[in-house]
DNA sequence: CTGTTAGCGCTTTCAC
DNA sequence: GTGAAAGCGCTAACAG
């Protein structure tokens, strides 16, 4: 069977409780001792239990992340990043992919609280509102890593980061500049496209409500293939197309290369993400990059601080980086 | 502070084990008794703890899934299928990233083992070897995710599917197939390679060595790139090539579109994995579905049966399946 | 500095 | 059918 700190108490012919005192490098105890009872339990294999620990100690020293599911990449992404920061911390991630189906809800978040996770980090959007009330019955603190409505929110400036990108195409000389969004993730999608409406506003341009194609694709890459069909179809259709995200560009523009529009020389076209395939599509994807990493970070200072007793709401918008790659260039000519 | 059973037990005015019973919906109890508790249970909204359950029960009712990490699509879409899995046995997955640096090998198994997983399924390769004999030292059952050497194998039949591909290349008419392969998979690398080799061999076309590239990146979109760029520089291109798989065959696609060369025009393009993008790339690209859900039901089985003592070797080679997309066609002419 | 004691929240014998 | 009691492996007072 696994060995236990009585084991090595034995062996050692001292209590479990001097064990447990060595192997947590407790000054408490003599430094030939310490050093001998690790020792020990690194001979005799020994691994602590974590049900035990967390038994005792009332701490899991977990915190839950929500996702949609592990099929896209940004998502993806950002997970790892907050599983590094919280290594960094001590903390583990347990995750938990909530399904598109509602009714699916609960049996996704049951686990990590049964799991007692010190907190609950919400990556996806979708139906937000209907988790978070679900969540309210417990006492678990939950963050939002994008500008929502709750105390902990800690997401991109989507606003400003989607005026970035539009500004962009508006410097190269664009002036019909379509967006496609999805209507699943209304509050990215929302922030986005107002962005993109406030940056045509800006330059004394009308928004066209035929060049804002909003599609229900989940997963983006057939949302972004039937948008694109659906822009050139129109009697005039855009210069440069906005994509609410990487994956929903790559099916727009597997539907213009399938049409025999070339990119950018063509049309442009512009992400959301920077997601790590993008560069090496054809041409490479110009998008938007989210500071991932300092998501990640701050929302392990989040977790930790709040678990320190400190309830302080916390709310930021972080900025994001617009990353010129190939797939935009001036219009083609007027 | 968070309800137990003792709470449960003083609101009904019965003993915990009674609640214990009830919340198992054990038939010692009285059906009167047992809603009574099951009701008070959810008004006080009691949640179990699982520590002190695994900790009694002496099982965790989860097992550990070891992957390189989360940037991958294939990896990540296999995990979900085992995820799925699971969750149908009762079973919750405990995600563990190791990163391809060896020295954090061992931090990245403890938490598993802290955590007493009933099993650990290991998805991808590389330094297999150095995994395993650091697992040995547990005595948690190991599952390999494909066809590797140990006692539990369950994998895609590689040899077979790389035949397939490069079969259906031939029957296309193409003489000059190349390979693209990684030299960090060598597991998965090594019998798509051989595949390839023998599917020529089979219609007495001799392997040209100048035809099989091995990249050394971890992801393939840089590798895929890279190495389509070294056969563009041959001085007989190949007219097909078969990538190990498909980040790699997006990275070369991208090289090919970059230098002008028409898919599947000029050049066909075969990848691995079937990701849940390649469909949206442009030619929509041609590839070898792996059994995703077949290989994590059946994963499921064995770990089943290998905490219910059944300990006899499990090996398995499943076939996979030729998606004919896009990016295959006849080669130009002769 | 080390041993003793008392649990953490739950399941599971064993009596009655 | 229910209660009493024991204990999973560990930590954290409290003595000494």
């Amino acid at each position: 069977m696994t060995v236990t700190m009585e084991d090595i108490a034995q062996a050692a012919g001292v209590h479990r409780s001097t064990v447990s005192r060595a192997l947590a490098n407790s000054p408490r105890v003599t430094p030939a001792t310490r050093q001998r009872i690790q020792q020990l339990a690194e001979e005799m294999g020994y691994v602590p239990n974590a049900a035990a620990r967390d038994l005792i100690t009332r701490r899991s020293r977990a915190i839950g992340v929500v996702l949609l599911g592990l099929t896209s990449p940004y998502p993806c992404e950002l997970v790892t990043a907050i599983d590094e920061a919280a290594l960094r911390v001590g903390y583990r991630v347990v995750l938990s992919r909530r399904s598109d189906d509602a009714g699916r809800a609960l049996v996704n978040i049951k686990p990590l609280i049964e799991q007692r996770v010190e907190a609950i980090v919400v990556i996806e959007t979708p139906s937000v509102e209907q988790y978070l009330s679900l969540l309210s019955h417990y006492d678990v603190p939950v963050i939002l890593l994008y500008s929502g409505d709750s105390r902990f929110c800690i997401g991109t400036d989507n606003v400003g980061a989607a005026k970035l990108g539009v500004d962009h195409l508006l410097d190269l000389g664009h002036k019909r500049i379509a967006f496609i969004g999805c209507s699943r993730y209304t509050i990215e999608n929302d922030e986005r496209q107002t962005g993109y409406t406030q940056a045509l506003l800006n330059r004394g341009l009308t928004p066209d409500p035929h060049l804002m194609v909003i599609h229900d694709d989940w997963l983006g890459g057939e949302g972004g293939r039937s948008s694109m069909h659906k822009l050139l179809a129109l009697p005039q259709p855009p210069t440069a197309v906005f994509c609410w995200n990487d994956e929903t560009a790559l099916g727009a523009l597997g539907a213009l290369g399938a049409a025999g529009i070339r990119v950018p020389e063509d049309m442009s076209l512009l992400g959301f993400d920077d997601m790590r395939l993008a560069r090496y599509l054809h041409p490479p994807l110009t998008t938007i990059a989210q500071p991932k990493e300092l998501l990640a970070e701050l929302t392990m200072q989040t977790v930790l601080s709040l678990i320190s007793g400190n309830t302080a709401t916390r709310k930021e918008k972080l900025p994001a980086r617009l990353v010129v790659r190939g797939s935009t260039a001036p219009p083609k000519e007027r």
